[in-house]
DNA sequence: TAGGCCATCTGGTCCT
DNA sequence: AGGACCAGATGGCCTA
């Protein structure tokens, strides 16, 4: 969202008590600092020894207001030395940890590049969805996509709410959080009750194209159902705060092992950050079961998985090892 | 201007 | 002893 990139250099630059360093020059102070020390902690050493003895000697010593003076700037200089090690050491490991963070935006729902999840935003939102997807995985069939949503914004604000709305091009008054974090469905009817979803036998049709009418092809279903829902409910709410999305997303949603969901004019972006492998991430043609018809006007492709779900139990035994 | 988010600095604690 | 980790403090930037 507000972050900065990392490899902004200006941005390295800036930080408190003057201290300037890129990461270059981070390594350069570190290799310079460890062979100042040597030389200062001798040298320290010898000051407080010769100091103390003098003390001893005259509760007043002369000079020592000028040697203390030596010994401080001596010291203090290495004692700053050290602080900028240490300084650089953490500027580092927080940057690893923002990787890290920048990593897992990209594959949780609705990344963005220009509109940035916020760091907690992010974790919950990760949260969520692994949450959802297990719910997906215990329940054995194809989510149903507004509970899937709701349990996605679950404690999440507004904002974020909003974005993963527009990700799924819905009205996030839908699935509104309440003050305890929980999220409401606010009263419409679940378009899966009044559009079920293909029943397994259904899905596993390879191409969903085999036959029928487009009414009468199950498989288009879901994106008819999502644009018919989407232009239903849309009109109804024109304060509707939620962003439009034009292109910037990648992957917009990534149901892995579910469906994916992706802009079309995103196909660079999506391929990029769609490192599972074939496994999870559909090619034209090779074993997706859905397909988008050229006048779909439904924003996403949808990516159902041919694989059957793993047992509860062996992804569990993973998960808790 | 207040509030949210962020990067950075800092000192303390823990671990190797 | 030194590095990793952590949490508090601080200041900058942005937005409502």
């Amino acid at each position: 969202m507000l972050t900065v990139p990392f490899e902004d250099p200006d941005m390295m630059r800036e930080s408190q008590f003057g201290a300037t360093f890129t990461r270059q020059e981070d390594a350069r102070t570190l290799n310079s600092a460890e062979l100042k020390e040597a030389e200062d902690d001798n040298t320290d050493r010898e000051e407080e020894e010769e100091e103390e003895r003098e003390e001893d000697e005259n509760d007043h010593p002369k000079k020592k207001g000028a040697r203390k003076k030596k010994f401080s700037e001596g010291r203090g200089e290495r004692v700053k030395v050290r602080r900028q090690e240490a300084n650089a050491r953490e500027r580092s490991r927080m940057h690893g940890l923002n990787d890290a963070l920048e990593s897992l935006r990209k594959v949780v729902p609705c990344y963005s590049k220009t509109q940035k999840l916020s760091k907690i935003e992010t974790l919950r939102l990760a949260k969520n969805y692994i949450w959802a997807l297990s719910e997906t995985l215990s329940a054995g069939k194809r989510p149903d996509l507004l509970a899937f949503v709701q349990t996605l914004c679950k404690g999440l604000s507004q904002p974020t709410t909003n974005l993963v709305a527009g990700c799924l091009q819905l009205n996030s008054r839908n699935f509104l959080t309440d003050h305890n974090g929980d999220v409401s469905f606010s009263g419409r009817p679940q378009y899966d009750s009044l559009y079920p979803y293909p029943n397994a036998a259904e899905m596993a049709t390879p191409t969903g194209l085999s036959s029928g009418t487009r009414d009468s092809v199950k498989p288009f279903r879901p994106y008819n159902y999502y644009a018919s829902y989407e232009s239903y409910y849309d009109s109804a709410s024109p304060e509707s705060s939620s962003p439009r999305f034009e292109g910037q997303m990648s992957p917009p949603i990534n149901y892995n092992g579910i469906f994916s969901l992706k802009k079309h004019d995103d196909q660079v972006e999506y391929s990029k950050n769609c490192h599972y492998g074939m496994r999870y991430c559909n090619v034209p043609g090779r074993g997706s079961m859905y397909r988008v018809s050229p006048d779909s006007h439904f924003p996403y492709d949808l990516h159902p998985r041919s694989q059957s779900f793993q047992s509860q139990d062996e992804l569990n035994t993973g998960f808790h090892n």
